[in-house]
DNA sequence: CGAGTTTGACCTGCGC
DNA sequence: GCGCAGGTCAAACTCG
């Protein structure tokens, strides 16, 4: 993994450990920790999680890139690539016994899927704030299941929920803390807040 | 009762 | 053209 280090601008609200956390080779404390990270996007075709997290060529990358294929598609295979045709995709790798980060935004799951090769299944969620049409999917790593990939598509239209959640902290200070980057759904212990 | 999850079916693209 | 694999849909189900 050599893209380290890019964090995706259009990513709102997501923060990033600095590289020199990112390290999956010594992972001693905490239950989670975020190990990899990658940025796909439109100008980086050949960053794609299919490649990095198996040997198999995706199509979905190709449906992004191409926003007018062959032209002989069904109304609904349009509304599919349009659907997909929402932004970046970014893909990261973390070492968690849970395999749901809360990342502030809702999500609602919509599938879940044997992967060939993987004894894991990978589950499919959308951000289910209306009109957002960010995508995640998650799945645990095939070589070390203690790792969990997560792979973002899409940027959201709208503000994470936890950020209303630091605003009124930091005017009612009566929430609990609710930290809202990378964290295993049921920790405690949020990472100190991240925004200035 | 509404929101979220589960899960089997369906659709599409790709490789052979 | 066929079969496989990945991704999505949607009805049924669960939970608060």
């Amino acid at each position: 993994m050599n893209n380290l280090g890019s964090p995706n601008p259009n990513f709102n609200n997501f923060s990033y450990f600095p590289d020199h956390n990112i390290d999956h080779h010594q992972h001693q404390s905490s239950e989670f920790e975020l190990s990899d990270y990658l940025l796909f996007d439109d100008h980086h075709p050949g960053f794609d999680e299919d490649a990095y997290s198996s040997q198999s060529k995706a199509s979905s990358d190709k449906i992004i890139m191409g926003g007018s294929s062959s032209g002989a598609t069904s109304e609904k295979n349009n509304m599919r690539k349009m659907k997909m045709e929402v932004g970046q995709r970014f893909a990261f790798r973390t070492k968690s016994e849970l395999e749901v980060m809360d990342d502030g935004f809702k999500w609602r799951k919509y599938g879940k899927k044997s992967v060939k090769n993987s004894p894991n299944p990978r589950n499919y969620y959308k951000c289910s704030t209306g009109g957002c049409q960010v995508k995640k999917r998650v799945e645990r790593d095939r070589e070390d299941s203690s790792y969990v990939i997560t792979t973002y598509e899409g940027t959201h239209n709208h503000e994470s929920p936890c950020v209303v959640y630091d605003y009124y902290n930091h005017h009612q200070q009566q929430m609990p803390q609710n930290g809202w980057t990378l964290q295993p759904n049921s920790s405690s212990s949020p990472p100190s807040s991240s925004s200035s």
